[in-house]
DNA sequence: AGTCAATCATTGACTAATCAATTATATGTT
DNA sequence: AACATATAATTGATTAGTCAATGATTGACT
């Protein structure tokens, strides 16, 4: 049997439209934006991180990391340098204060998620991952 | 077996991640906005819509639909007249350059959904639309 | 009939992303 | 060493969305 172009097709606009309201609803419950906390992730892993990994890990142009650095930055929830090893790079680190506003974000990301997850069984969010993980590498290609 | 909070919680960028790429990847083999194709699609299936029923269709907000149709005319995708039988609401039709336009995009987005779905099965596929539209309601709840 | 409240659309101000152009630095070739 | 090219970050202009305030029309109550 034949699955409906139809079908496959509105899959399409569901993923962009779940995307904005999950944006929308993560940066209610935590005060911060999910694009932002995404790179506090990152930085929480590392010592220092270069402007051009940031780029890579949230998928985001040059431009955008630029502006989000330079609001974290006046927040003072991460620092910036030149890298002293090639002038064109700059460093970044999560300070005391950022580390903090993240672990401050973990109840309210785990309310997004329950709510978005609520009865639906963990093998089909684990199988939810996969596919999704694939459609990803796919829309890069 | 517990599943990480973790995994949990990196699908919720993905996913946005997912939707903004998929919103570049549409627009750029159509040549129409993935809003707009949306909106197309439900007044392609009516004779005249409300705008308040294509707000409530892709999911966002009054302001943005007003600018989308202002766009779609501009270009004679669609022609608005108030509803006489209720002055405050504003009555949309697509018209035929609209319907042609509506067409044209379906050899760009069968592009864009292969791509997408390239090396995964019907299945996966399937179950993929039936999670995300029960997590799309949770988000809304 | 006249006022008050509700509803639908519009506008303005803001945020987050894109792309294109620019600047600064580093690298490689003669 | 000098010049051309490549790379990293920044800035400016544009698009798409949000929310809040306003305007116009309708409906309901006295």
């Amino acid at each position: 049997m034949e699955v409906s172009n139809q079908q496959f097709g509105q899959i399409l606009f569901l993923l962009k439209s779940l995307g904005n309201q999950i944006t929308q609803n993560f940066e209610k419950k935590t005060g911060l934006s999910l694009t932002r906390y995404e790179m506090l992730v990152l930085l929480s892993e590392h010592e220092t991180v270069l402007q051009s990994e940031l780029q890579q890990f949230v998928n985001i142009d040059q431009a955008a990391i630029t502006r989000h650095l330079k609001i974290l930055e006046q927040h003072e929830f991460v620092e910036r340098k030149r890298n002293p090893k090639n002038n064109r790079e700059v460093l970044v680190q999560i300070t005391e204060k950022g580390k903090t506003m993240f672990l401050n974000c973990s109840p309210g990301k785990k309310e997004v998620t329950e709510q978005l997850y609520n009865g639906i069984s963990s093998e089909k969010i684990i199988t939810l991952g996969e596919t999704l993980q694939l459609l990803y590498d796919n829309s890069k290609k």
